[in-house]
RNA sequence: GGGCCUAUAGCUCAGAUGGUUAGAGCGCACGCCUGAUAAGCGUGAGGUCGGUAGUUCAAUUCUACCUAGGCCCA
């Protein structure tokens, strides 16, 4: 007889393997089809909301790997929190405007570039900017990612445009924003301000000059202990600090010298004459400046409480004044003297030096503010005020001040030094770096950045240290140069009086400009004439002109990106605002957390998120960052390709995101396994199902045999930690817990020993439906604690699941049901020890069959009887489970002996601290063919000659 | 150079106000099963807790420095 047919053996459709990458692009359809996202927000309308305000990456390039862990952890949250009762509208949006597609587009035209109106050109970058969130847009959307695609929030849409004109309004009306100089990358030729992405590095040879600037006051003056405090100095004649420069025509913008506070400096003496250098580029001075016989007088250092330098004046060589001494850090020992001259108007770190000694002038000695002097005009040429050399194109004009300096016995050495010096890298000439008129906000009007600083403390920052970081960034930071000279952005909508240069900054010409905008979009600014966009009674302020001209610069794009909050979260009611999390990378501490932040306390004096989540870069295998020259690059298209979106969203979950996350092909290889257990668990749970129907089958849970009580107690708290888990957003913890609860619980432990009762009992068994019911509780749970994680894959396994456990009615996607809440258990704590003992007892036995197996008497644990011998205590908590253990142990037969270790039975295996002692041995009887246990009672039944008594009930 | 951060088995992660043989899952090796089968079960081997010095009776855990790496800034 076949008896093999009348087992309940396991039967399925869910395949063993997954397929992902063709599979899951029909599950997108269907959702599309079924508009999913629409579905579950109208689903969830009644709950409370929760609103992740999503950052707009840049619409230029493919998506990499982190935009895909961004976005990835981003659809976590947002399923989960839908999962867990919230309203969780999700807005994706790009970040349109900018130099990066500016830069593209300009490349590509080449020569054509010249003949093309800015109209023209912002035209192209749109399209570029269109085309590129279109292909971005559905590389999200294959990951997985739910949202309101089809509405997304573009930077460059008319909408958006006119919301960031409105928010500048507001900036303007508050009153922080003023129009200052700031140095700038300047080409001379085409007379525009590049970008450090602009520049190309090239070889120049540029004069190399050591120049003195003798100090204000005397010899005898330093030489007192209230100055320097070097009594040697007072027999001399002259005493200079010497400067090293390679821009010699900066020199009549000198405004300070700068010293390193840590560096010694040498006073050497030559002749009559004392010069102060560096004591460790003594050397090098020396043989650049030919000196030959020289001896140091006295050594200090750039601070010094006594007698320091600073606050010291020397007299400037080119133009009236005196220039004080300053500390800074960023001096070095690399070139020239250790002594800087400064030009704030002609370099970053001389801009920098003078604000920040600027903004704290009572803490140093400087009596006046240092001025940002900019005496060259657009074309590069040296202002009126530039005796001697006005009109000269700086270049040019480098010998001769270079022989002027001689002339006045100020030049101390001189000759050529060969650099890499940035050139433009469209017209390939030299760029000189030169300060030009831009929009700020102040960082101090209104406590801008005060009111900043106290609001980070109002944040919950995940994790912790952002704060921090943040906080150091606002505390630190100068005021926020909103200009950029480009012409793909949004306008900075003021205008200059044509007869008196007044700036206009009018916050109701701004708010019309803001209405032309939300119609037209930006372009009007470009497109109309200043009459078209003024109103016709304008007049300047200051001298009641009536004619003006347009500002040309454009707003920065982190303040375009900063007034999302308003353009897209509060535009979609008030109760969206602030959002309950930005979740970015770690670098936008310093970008669009930064910006968002200070454009929301300006207008409305509060940030704009509650809760801020970062997470850090992607790195190779061995922790190294991407690059394409380094070849370790690793795309999110290629892992879809061969192992699919829920492999890669696996991998953005089990990984410590706080941290930066390694991905290798290895570490790849490793998550399809870990994967792979999941769904073979969950394949075999559902091939168990295949003749159970929850509503003919359900039995109570306090009829339910222990065995499956305590499966329940695992799955309840497996339910209760990984709801918490996403609460946390600690999604590593899920993974580990779902995996473990997997491959220990269910496979090795519960499932296993399950077989026997689900494939040899008879259909209808109370004991087999019982066990069914877990079977299914277990599916129908793992499948939603693991649907935001694994979307594709959860939501297959509803698919297979019995119809009924589905809903009623039946709920057509898992991503529309609710987290389930954790099975309780009657008396479970006292259930869960006892079986905690057992299932130890079990490890026991199991150690006993594997020595067993080795010495060849067993094969199959099936082949083996167990004699387990308990000391008192213990055969009391086993005896009640008799007959349950040779299932649990999946042997053929256990007995139980109440007998204490006593050192006699050495053979045996014990555990004194499970008062236990197993032997074991061959099952006697024989194998019954059914079932394939060994027992005594096969061959009792002349019908049945080869299985076992249990084996014919169950088939009669 | 500055700010923030990281370094525990081949991989992903736990761990402790400092205190017995540092854990898990996976992978690997070996064995079993062939009624979860490109599956399932069992057993086992893997770690000078990045390095050095210090504090301490005791450090992988605290401190300093160093090395390697990441983000931001200069």
């Amino acid at each position: 007889m076949d008896y093999k047919s009348t087992l309940n053996l396991p039967q399925t459709p869910f395949p063993m393997k997954a397929n992902l990458p063709q599979r899951e692009p029909g599950m997108l359809n269907k959702w599309e089809q079924e508009h999913l996202y629409a579905h579950i927000q109208e689903a969830q309308a009644e709950c409370p909301l929760y609103i992740l305000h999503d950052g707009p990456p840049y619409a230029n390039g493919h998506i990499h790997i982190g935009h895909a862990l961004n976005k990835i952890l981003k659809d976590i949250i947002i399923k989960s929190k839908t999962m867990a009762g919230y309203r969780v509208p999700y807005i994706p949006g790009w970040d349109c405007h900018g130099l990066p597609i500016e830069h593209q587009v300009t490349k590509s035209l080449g020569e054509k570039k010249k003949s093309l109106s800015a109209i023209e050109l912002r035209r192209l970058c749109r399209e570029y900017a269109e085309k590129f969130y279109r292909i971005q847009r559905e590389e999200f959307q294959r990951l997985g990612i739910l949202g309101d695609w089809e509405h997304p929030y573009l930077t460059m849409s008319p909408e958006y445009e006119s919301s960031i004109i409105r928010e500048f309004g507001k900036f303007v009306e508050k009153g922080g924003v003023y129009k200052g100089l700031k140095p700038v990358l300047w080409c001379t030729v085409d007379q525009t301000a590049l970008a450090e992405a602009e520049v190309e590095y090239e070889d120049h040879t540029s004069p190399s000059i050591f120049v003195k600037f003798p100090f204000y006051k005397s010899p005898a003056e330093l030489a007192k202990p209230d100055n320097l405090g070097i009594p040697a100095l007072a027999h001399v004649q002259c005493v200079s600090m010497v400067i090293w420069t390679t821009t010699p025509w900066t020199l009549p913008a000198n405004q300070a010298i700068c010293l390193h506070p840590d560096i010694d400096y040498a006073f050497v003496q030559i002749g009559q004459e004392v010069f102060v250098i560096a004591e460790k580029l003594l050397d090098s001075v020396a043989k650049a400046c030919g000196w030959t016989a020289y001896a140091t007088l006295a050594v200090k250092k750039g601070r010094d409480a006594q007698g320091g330098f600073e606050g010291l004046t020397c007299t400037r060589p080119l133009t009236h004044g005196l220039s004080p001494i300053l500390l800074g850090e960023f001096v070095t020992l690399e070139q020239g003297t250790g002594c800087v001259h400064i030009a704030p108007g002609h370099g970053m770190d001389d801009y920098l030096l003078a604000l920040a000694y600027n903004s704290r002038r009572e803490g140093n000695s400087l009596e006046n503010p240092l001025e940002i002097v900019v005496p060259v005009d657009e074309k590069g040429r040296l202002k009126e005020e530039v005796q001697d050399f006005a009109g000269q194109q700086v270049f040019k004009a480098n010998p001769g001040i270079i022989e002027k300096l001689d002339r006045l016995g100020l030049l101390v050495g001189h000759g050529t030094v060969d650099h890499s010096y940035p050139h433009c890298w469209r017209c390939k000439h030299p760029l000189i770096f030169r300060a030009t008129q831009q929009w700020f906000v102040s960082m101090e009007h209104g406590e801008l950045r005060n009111r900043a600083l106290k609001n980070i403390e109002q944040v919950q920052w995940i994790p912790e240290q952002g704060r921090d970081r943040i906080h150091g960034m606002i505390a630190n930071r100068p005021d926020w140069c909103l200009s950029r000279q480009r012409l793909w952005g949004t306008p900075i909508p003021t205008l200059i009086c044509t007869s008196c240069d007044a700036t206009l900054a009018d916050p109701t010409i701004i708010a019309a400009i803001a209405d032309l905008a939300s119609h037209d979009g930006a372009d009007v600014w470009f497109q109309r004439s200043v009459d078209e966009l003024l109103p016709p009674e304008t007049t300047c302020p200051e001298c009641h002109g009536t004619a003006f001209k347009k500002e040309e610069d454009i707003l920065d794009v982190w303040f375009e990106s900063g007034v999302s909050h308003a353009a897209v979260v509060k535009a979609h009611g008030k109760e969206w605002w602030p959002a309950d999390l930005y979740l970015e990378g770690s670098d936008q501490h310093r970008g669009w957390f930064h910006s968002a932040l200070l454009a929301s306390i300006t207008t409305e004096g509060t940030a704009p998120y509650k809760a801020v989540l970062t997470h850090g870069f992607v790195v190779d295998g061995a922790g190294k960052k991407m690059s394409k020259s380094a070849g370790n690059v690793v795309t999110p298209q290629e892992i879809i390709t061969q192992h699919g979106a829920d492999i890669l969203r696996l991998w953005v979950a089990a990984q410590d995101y706080q941290e930066d996350l390694r991905i290798s092909s290895n570490i790849v290889k490793q998550l399809v396994e870990a994967y792979r257990k999941i769904r073979n668990t969950t394949r075999f749970l559902l091939s168990n199902l295949y003749d159970y129907d929850p509503t003919l089958h359900v039995v109570p849970i306090d009829q339910l045999s222990e065995l499956d009580r305590w499966a329940f107690i695992r799955l309840s708290h497996l339910v209760d930690q990984v709801r918490k888990a996403y609460q946390d957003f600690d999604f590593r913890q899920i993974i580990h817990e779902i995996d473990y609860f997997c491959a220990v619980h269910m496979s090795a432990t519960y499932l296993d020993i399950l077989k026997d009762r689900l494939y040899t009992f008879p259909k209808n068994s109370s004991i087999r439906r019982g066990s069914q019911m877990v079977l299914c509780e277990i599916a129908v749970t793992l499948a939603k604690l693991l649907a935001p994680i694994l979307c594709f894959t959860a939501e297959e396994i509803w698919g297979m699941l019995p119809t009924a456990a589905r809903g009623n009615p039946e709920t057509s996607s898992i991503h529309l049901t609710a987290f389930p809440s954790p099975p309780v258990v009657a008396h479970g704590q006292a259930l869960d020890e006892r079986w905690t003992y057992l299932l130890a007892v079990r490890t026991v036995v199991q150690g006993s069959l594997e020595q067993q197996r080795r010495e060849k008497i067993i094969g199959s644990s099936l082949e083996a009887k167990v004699d387990l011998y308990a000391d008192a205590d213990h055969y009391a908590l086993l005896h009640p489970y008799a007959l349950d253990l040779p299932a649990l142990f999946i042997v053929s037969h256990v007995t139980i002996h109440q007998q204490a270790f006593d050192g006699k039975n050495q053979h045996l295996t014990s555990d004194p601290s499970l008062g236990i002692m197993v032997d074991v041995e061959k099952a006697e009887g024989q194998k019954c063919e059914r079932c394939w246990n060994y027992r005594p009672t096969v061959g009792t039944d002349s019908q049945h000659p080869t299985i076992c008594d249990r084996c014919r009930e169950a088939i009669q």
